[in-house]
DNA sequence: ACCGAGCAATGTATCCGATACAGAGTTTTA
DNA sequence: TAAAACTCTGTATCGGATACATTGCTCGGT
């Protein structure tokens, strides 16, 4: 249990760059918050988040493991500036769109961003987006679904359904696709030895009959999730009608 | 990294008590994989997901850490084995039941097993459910869903999305009101600050709104996840309807 | 009964990884 | 120009996972 390096006072304070004014005393820092940051990010994105380690990011920076607590608090920390660092501005609308495209659309770049960055799904502690890109991210689908005629607390509502389905999809499928953790390829076998057709009748249908033929995992799910995502606006759309039929 | 302590085919050995049969010398075994898995279940359950180490458990059974590894190939796999263990036998949907309640069933149920389990929430890597109890459980939202007449893949696509949701909203709202991490109380306020209407605007717009009063997150959350759930569902209906409209 | 194979438990040792702490050297400011 | 305020460094501690060698049962075959 990681001891109190701050609390959320201080990770807000690191991730909004509202570090305290540190004086101006002192040797020239060699080092910065955005450097350390970008450097374990890049280890993240090239070996996965198993080979973050503080010394790790150290050595690539040329420093001393321990010259790195005196910008971050705490690895914890440095993970969530990770998470931020890695998250770029979120898609901008196109014009003639609608609000189901501009949400569909966020959907996919929101898919293709954790497979940019898979190690973010490894991350154990989800919390609100707190960071700003975080936030911005979240923002632009918030921006989406409110057009959609949703009172307030629905929209937060949905969004917030929307972003775990992406997110659990996309941590699905990057786990199926990489046979890291021990759940391989052969996953199809053993479903179907397993899921024997007295004990788990409706899942061995659907595992047999999606048998035939190997499939590309990826594709697969991202139709899932996207069917998933319109039916759900679909759900929106009616709603929104039952509520306020009064519309030209 | 972990090393390759037996990839998925040993994983689904141990949770499926397949275990190879070792022959009938030796010592009278102490312990056995279910009462490691179990003690190791208190100890999260109580005391969270960090307090188990190897080390915890075997003091917790009497025995030296280095037993353990005679019947769990490695933590990894133990803490596999923890969350079938946590999953109890699915809901039974009610006789009267439709099937869009069998579903709301489900998901609630979830809802009181993640929270009765925070710690699952935390286990970093997300797979397939492989474990008995995991598939029995997911088994059952096949089958609510599958009685609303989707097709075989969107049966899958759309319980894997409902799935995905409970966890990641039940996630959102332990993390919030359990200040852990770090994320803590004080996060309205926080939200508010940064959240400036320039940025933010919709974002902005919704936590003022929602403001006045300090209110429960877990119920304002289930709330959420309900109505997700809700307007899903609606979705599949029209798309049932909408492809099949022969129904009497 | 006897012996050796096979296995359970132990104890010890290694290898990280995070992070506390105590200098040593560097600027700045009073 | 000395003290203050810092940045880095080096070293040390504290877990935690897990390899390995050892000890001592216990049973199956004689």
């Amino acid at each position: 249990m990681p001891r109190d390096t701050g609390g959320m006072a201080r990770t807000v304070e690191l991730l909004w760059g509202v570090r305290t004014p540190r004086g101006t005393r002192g040797p020239r820092p060699g080092l910065s918050v955005e450097a350390i940051t970008r450097a374990a990010l890049a280890i993240a994105d090239a070996e996965g988040l198993g080979a973050v380690s503080m010394q790790r990011v150290a050595k690539d920076l040329g420093y001393t493991t321990m010259s790195l607590y005196n910008y971050v608090p705490s690895k914890d920390q440095l993970v969530e500036l990770m998470i931020d660092a890695a998250t770029p501005p979120p898609p901008v609308p196109e014009d003639g769109d609608g609000w189901r495209e501009e949400v569909e659309h966020w959907v996919r770049a929101t898919w293709d961003l954790y497979h940019a960055h898979r190690w973010v799904l490894k991350v154990p502690t989800v919390h609100a987006p707190l960071g700003p890109n975080q936030m911005a991210w979240f923002e632009a689908l918030l921006h989406g679904l409110s057009r959609g005629g949703l009172e307030g607390a629905e929209v937060m509502a949905v969004a917030q359904h929307i972003l775990a389905s992406a997110r659990g999809q996309a941590a699905l499928a990057i786990d199926l696709a990489t046979g890291e953790d021990g759940a391989t390829a052969d996953f199809g076998e053993a479903m179907l030895r397993l899921a024997t057709s007295d004990r788990f009748p409706t899942l061995h249908g659907l595992v047999a009959a999606a048998k035939p033929g190997g499939f590309d995992v990826g594709a697969e799910m991202y139709a899932g999730l996207r069917l998933g995502v319109r039916l759900l606006l679909d759900g929106v759309e009616g709603h929104v009608e039952r509520a306020a039929p009064s519309r030209p």
